[in-house]
RNA sequence: GGAGGGGUGGCCGAGUGGUUGAAGGCGGCGGUCUUGAAAACCGUUAGCCCGCAAGGGCUCGGGGGUUCGAAUCCCUCCCCCUCCGCCA
């Protein structure tokens, strides 16, 4: 969320902040909510000052026996009371419509960011390898999957609905090859730290990262415990250091994890559901920081870097963008996305987004850091990228990969990972 | 799931109704001493909100209640520990 004082300050920033990004919020109600509730307050702290000084002389003029000026001071107390509870009774409701509307509030893009539809302003800013050619038309990755055996479209579905994965066989292998590659490649290469999250979290750290309370209809939720899955290995990891105060020497904090993310999805049946394009429940690797305010855009590049060095070491063509303002998250203040090529399908597919929150989900969240010993407390900034999403990923490595006969070689940093040189049936 | 114990400041730990935002210790910071360092000694050391400021208010796991007054009493929820049961 924003700061509250900035959108006093700047709330002709924050209304176009909205329009770009295309979220609707009330910030005009909430400036005079605020300026209702500051009031409010002002008098309430004054109430509660009498009364708490009252209180004390109380208990002194108790002790001297003097009875009559005691009860006296009550009934004095009394009337500052009622006051005070009818003025704390509006006040809490206007608090909670307060954070509400506060929650809503996107975070404010950075100026390169172009503001528009993504067709026309999302931006290429890298570009790695090229097309590749066949000297055969190549196939798609759902006719190589089932050729070789990889995957079990049929009885996927038969166990979790449609857009659910029954991966076989060598598929399965590589699906788990694939994830033991890219964390090493993270932990060894660009020095993160393997985390191992819940797959499963509270309200409270889905409100951390910005998930809720705008789009609780994405997401699996066990209503029971109030418990929802977690849709990208974000949620649990950036939350890992809620309410804390970091020492700014532990800064950049570097995570990176596996997890699986589940996504209900709702409302894009039909599109791009063909074979793993969009599924229910998909594996990724996810790699966040945790860096000081001045250093994040510059992490931000290291970032996306990281993500692309999985891309090009498996020798897959790709494109960097950088989305416009309404292709970016809620919370992002910048985000690029890597879309590598997939030859049979004949298109890009997005694998991996690198976003700088900014200090956007640290005030959710309330992670700070401390520049000295002494200096007050500061909202780190948050970052984090796919590192990538593994089902867009196995489609690009079938198709780039694949042979006349329909089989597939296999990259060779996968191989010890694979124990295979080529996928076969 | 059942029984019991517990959640206090960066950490440890005292505190069972009254000027306690909180003793003491450790750690941190500043200083004295020292050629330098250590030791010793002195001082200092929470966060948030409102306010230009002066200042005021809130916070002892979360929420609610009793009371003139609650870290201290009551209710409720969450978390941790021990034992029992169940179980991958």
């Amino acid at each position: 969320m924003l700061d509250l004082k900035f959108i006093r300050d700047n709330p002709g920033a924050v209304r176009r902040a909205c329009q770009v990004k295309r979220h609707e919020a009330d910030v005009d109600r909430l400036l005079a909510l605020d300026r209702e509730w500051r009031e409010a307050t002002a008098r309430a702290d004054e109430l509660r000052g009498k009364i708490k000084r009252a209180s004390q002389e109380i208990g002194g003029l108790m002790k001297q026996g003097q009875r009559d000026a005691a009860e006296a001071q009550k009934a004095e107390v009394a009337v500052h009371k009622a006051e005070l509870e009818s003025i704390e009774k509006a006040e809490t409701g206007r608090r909670a419509a307060m954070d509400d509307l506060l929650l809503r509030i996107p975070n404010i893009p950075h100026e390169l960011v172009k503001a528009g539809p993504e067709e026309e302003f999302n931006e290429e800013v890298h570009r790695f390898g090229e097309p590749k050619q066949f000297a055969f038309e190549p196939k798609d990755h759902v006719a190589l999957a089932e050729g070789l055996g990889l995957i079990d479209f049929k009885r996927g579905a038969r166990l979790g609905g449609s857009g659910f994965i029954l991966y076989t066989g060598l598929g399965a292998r590589l699906e788990r090859g694939l994830i033991n590659y890219m964390i090493d490649l993270h932990v060894q290469r660009h020095s993160y730290t393997e985390v191992s999250p819940p797959f499963v979290v509270t309200r409270q750290v889905m409100t951390g990262t910005g998930q809720l309370p705008k789009f609780a209809e994405d997401m699996y939720h066990v209503t029971e415990d109030d418990l929802w899955l977690i849709p990208t290995a974000e949620v649990p990891v950036t939350n890992i250091h809620r309410d804390e105060i970091l020492s700014a020497d532990d800064l950049p904090i570097k995570y990176v994890a596996y997890t699986p993310c589940f996504r209900r999805e709702a409302g894009s049946y039909g599109k791009e559901v063909r074979g793993l394009t969009r599924v229910h429940q998909f594996d990724k690797v996810e790699i966040v920081n945790f860096t000081l305010p001045e250093k994040s855009w510059e992490q931000l590049d290291t970032l996306r870097r990281e993500a692309e060095t999985v891309l090009e070491s498996l020798g897959l063509h790709y494109r960097t963008v950088r989305l416009s303002t309404e292709g970016m998250t809620f919370a992002s203040a910048m985000t690029y996305d890597l879309e590598v090529w997939a030859p049979g399908s004949k298109r890009y597919y997005e694998v991996s987004s690198a976003s700088c929150f900014t200090d956007f989900q640290a005030r959710r969240a309330n992670i700070r850091f401390r520049r000295q010993a002494e200096a007050k407390p500061e909202f780190v900034h948050t970052l984090n990228a796919s590192g990538v999403a593994l089902p867009r990923l196995v489609i690009a490595l079938l198709e780039t990969w694949q042979r006349a006969d329909g089989t597939i070689e296999v990259p060779a940093p996968l191989r010890p990972y694979l124990g295979v040189d080529s996928l076969t049936r």
